[in-house]
DNA sequence: ATGAAAGCGCTAACAC
DNA sequence: GTGTTAGCGCTTTCAT
């Protein structure tokens, strides 16, 4: 590939001018310009933004740290970030933790040897890891530092909203599936569900599953539930692992809703493919995307970004697994 | 962030010893290199990759450009390829090009100027924008141009294996519904599939789809589909509008797989979550992720690569949507 | 309006 | 074993 002392040769002028034209800055004549564009599409050149990003400090990237690409939600998400970063010129590095903290760590080293500009991380296990570096950061659920702003829904609101639905449902006999314990997000969808059923009187059965999203495993867990008949309501802590909780059900011959009412979380579009159709709890995957990288422009922008938990409303999406 | 100068100098060495302590090249004495050692630790000095790359010309980047991340399939094939890369250490540039060829476009000039070490394509929908590019590229399903290789599946003997099964079933009244015009492989399949019928002396019907993946505009399309309870089985270009057909059916009272049986193409995790399950055609999901990255990284290492069609095998996967 | 030159952080050839 | 130095492709200050 050329370069601009090239392009500069070629067109008769010093790299200096070459320079300015591609970055709009300073004085270029129109001669000049047009003899400088012109030697740029016959080599077909294009400026090197590492050797930019060098210089300017800006690398104008982005690492996005999601701990499963897998996951409709976080694929939501992803598209969201994407589609704005690529809006603003921004390009993105992605990196698949596994929920990780090895994995997380490694990733951490080579996200500062590329200089990015800005990193979001999304359910992070890491914690002094991030205080060193002096990039912007924001995280997605799980807190990382006093430093960092977080993002997140209202989970432990949403955790009350699906014991409430399904308390009104006429469920008296219910079931928590819990996610994962270091997942911040797991515990407040957990701990909203267990105190508004305190509030009702309502002693309610919890389980805990070790894994976000693979399907056999959590075909394992579920089968090792005793007697799953016996609930009348059952709040799963994301779609996706619902997915798995309605098929296993379907599976053993019990209609949904009529003999146990099923409510998920997130509101991923695998909700809406399911049958019946699933009743959830939403988070708003878009702003959450659309906040993330928001936050994080400002920062690299070094505008001044309340440190802070955000938190966003979730909301019940009433469908036809429950009454 | 502090350079290898800074490093240097307060080790009490020259640039040129660190830089060979960090790249493992060259001489370095024990002693020097524990004084070294020491002193990137205290200062958390992370050498600069960017640097690093406009030198040796190999950023250790690869530009992933997808059509849409939201689909299951591409999001397995994703994590297939983040697995391998990020094993030998390279990082991946995520591009969601929405199946737009002006996106693509952009993001081809983005990919350039970060001097990416090579560069996956998929379903791409330009050509002579990438021979003017001397990046190593690779390609799946869409064919770019004769100098670059090609990996996907089966497609052609994928819809023949759809038709063949539905047939043996004794389905004798099938709808083939296809996906956008511009995707190579769909055009396979649905070729594939007809040819099949042609042998048997039947006569299949053919809808086009011109979305890939958007829930309401596929429910949209269904609605148009004059008396589909007629057939007895459908063909559907991709599992996630599998799912959506499936839907459609179960609303309308029309029991899958009695009445009507349904097969899909891909094999993404979502045929196992459906109810019933979904027969598919398998494409080697991860085998694709790990063939491409596998050709790049052999061009990128100037390693001989057969440039050609690299055909997987596709299979079908029996489940319950099907008799 | 343009150019010369210094410098960004790094590698590597060459000298000692 | 280690240091000096040129150079990778770029931006920007300061002359002219």
């Amino acid at each position: 590939m050329s370069n601009i002392r090239e392009i500069a040769e070629r067109a008769g002028v010093s790299i200096a001018t070459v320079s300015r034209y591609l970055n709009g800055s300073g004085y270029v004549s129109e001669k000049t310009k047009i003899k400088i564009q012109k030697e740029i599409e016959k080599a077909g050149y294009t400026p090197n933004a590492l050797a930019r990003a060098i210089f300017t400090k800006n690398s104008r990237t982005i690492a996005l740290m999601i701990p499963n690409i897998t996951n409709p939600f976080f694929n939501q998400m992803v598209t969201a970030i994407e589609d704005y970063a690529n809006k603003i010129g921004y390009s993105l590095f992605l990196y698949n933790t596994g929920d990780s903290r090895e994995k997380e760590k490694e990733c951490l080293e080579v996200i500062k040897s590329y200089r990015v500009s800005g990193i979001i991380a999304s359910r992070s296990q890491c914690k002094e890891e991030y205080s060193e570096i002096n990039i912007p950061v924001v995280s997605f659920e799980n807190h990382i530092s006093s430093s960092i702003a977080t993002v997140s829904s209202d989970n432990y609101n949403g955790g009350k909203m699906a014991f409430d639905h399904l308390y009104d449902r006429g469920c008296r006999n219910m079931l928590h599936i819990k996610g994962p314990r270091n997942f911040e997000a797991t515990e407040l969808r957990c701990k909203g569900f267990v105190d508004a059923a305190n509030k009702k009187g309502i002693k309610v059965d919890i389980v805990e599953f070790e894994t976000d999203f693979q399907v056999q495993i959590l075909e394992e867990y579920l089968k090792r539930i005793e007697n799953i008949k016996k609930y009348d309501g059952i709040f799963v802590f994301n779609d996706i692992a619902a997915a798995v909780v309605m098929k296993h059900l379907k599976g053993i011959g019990i209609s949904i809703p009529h003999q146990v009412q099923l409510i998920g979380f997130d509101d991923s579009f695998i909700g809406e493919l399911l049958y019946p159709s699933l009743t959830t709890i939403r988070q708003p995957i878009k702003e959450i995307g659309t906040l993330l990288i928001e936050l994080l422009i400002k920062q690299i922008n070094r505008e001044k970004v309340e440190i802070k938990d955000y938190l966003l409303e979730t909301k019940l999406i009433k469908r036809e697994s429950t009454l």
